[in-house]
DNA sequence: GTAGATTAGTTTGGTACCAAACGAATAGGA
DNA sequence: TCCTATTCGTTTGGTACCAAACTAATCTAC
């Protein structure tokens, strides 16, 4: 606990503890989930920042950018509605980043023959030199934004989001 | 463990790893951190939406807007850079959000006579009455988030994040 | 075979968000 | 006392993102 380490200094998550229940009153408030869920906004929030600044922004990639061209270079091509599932975002997000990665030359758009609603994106052979040599400078960085945690606790860190990602996917 | 779970399915997480050691060939890929990493992201986007789709958007806000009211509630009126600092804002960002804010009524921005360089960020009496209104409910909300995890295990995921945001930060 | 419902992707309108450039105000030294 | 450097918040230009409206294509009943 960082509040044991140094028992002299007032601990900031203590302080806000009290502040925050100060506003409350008498009403009582669940620290513990308080806790667990703000402190997964800031984690996905910072990480993100980083990694735009210290890995993607050299091949003029977002982090939504990043992350259809690695999905796609993982499954292989996919249907547009598929791959907006797949990487979390609105449809109409992913016709927008679509035509941003397309200018960059990095992906296709072919419209399906026998359905011509559908619409199938693949890597154009630059997209999938640049995920092939982004991705490895991306899973270090992953391996820094986790240094300090044991094998165990990425584990469990990845265990415990799984529960949280299930409570909010209903 | 999921998998364990269902020992005659396949598992989705261990289909993923495959097919990204399959596109990495022999070089090795760290799992354990890319599950942890990209869970972070997959946690904080869908608890987002949700607590947007569930909660705020009752009450006009987004996830930002309830975060700067949030802030101010508890520690009180502040300058906009402090403000920006708490909600991990860029200062640019900041001004828009208190343009909407202002235009809803909830905040006020007054210059500080002594340094008019300053501006100082303080709740309405309707910005007040509003946060306190919505902050019980999603702080149950957080709960809800968290359900299926005992409370040591919340305490756990507040710490394993927290490590997290110390290695991002830096 | 065609009218109406459904489906797929795009467009639209709006907020949120960042980094960098900017302008006004202050501070600090010569 | 200026003159420069610094420090504020805002503006600018651009992407990302969502929900809802829209368009074109396909499917289903009849």
């Amino acid at each position: 606990m960082s509040a044991a380490d140094s028992p002299n200094q007032t601990d900031p998550l203590l302080d806000a503890e009290r502040d925050v229940q100060a506003r409350l009153g008498d009403r009582s408030v669940d620290f513990a989930s308080l806790d667990a869920i703000s402190n997964i906004y800031r984690a996905a929030g910072s990480v993100r920042k980083t990694a735009e600044r210290q890995v993607l922004s050299d091949y003029g990639l977002s982090f939504g950018g990043f992350t259809i061209l690695w999905v796609l270079w993982v499954w292989g091509e996919m249907e547009t509605a598929q791959l907006a599932e797949e990487c979390s975002l609105a449809k109409g997000t992913l016709t927008g980043m679509l035509t941003t990665l397309e200018k960059q030359a990095l992906v296709t758009r072919v419209r399906v023959e026998a359905d011509k609603r559908r619409v199938l994106v693949d890597l154009t052979t630059e997209g999938e030199s640049t995920i092939s040599t982004v991705y490895p400078k991306f899973n270090a960085f992953e391996g820094q934004m986790t240094d300090g945690l044991s094998a165990d606790e990425k584990r469990e860190l990845a265990r415990l989001l799984r529960v949280v990602i299930g409570n909010a996917t209903i």
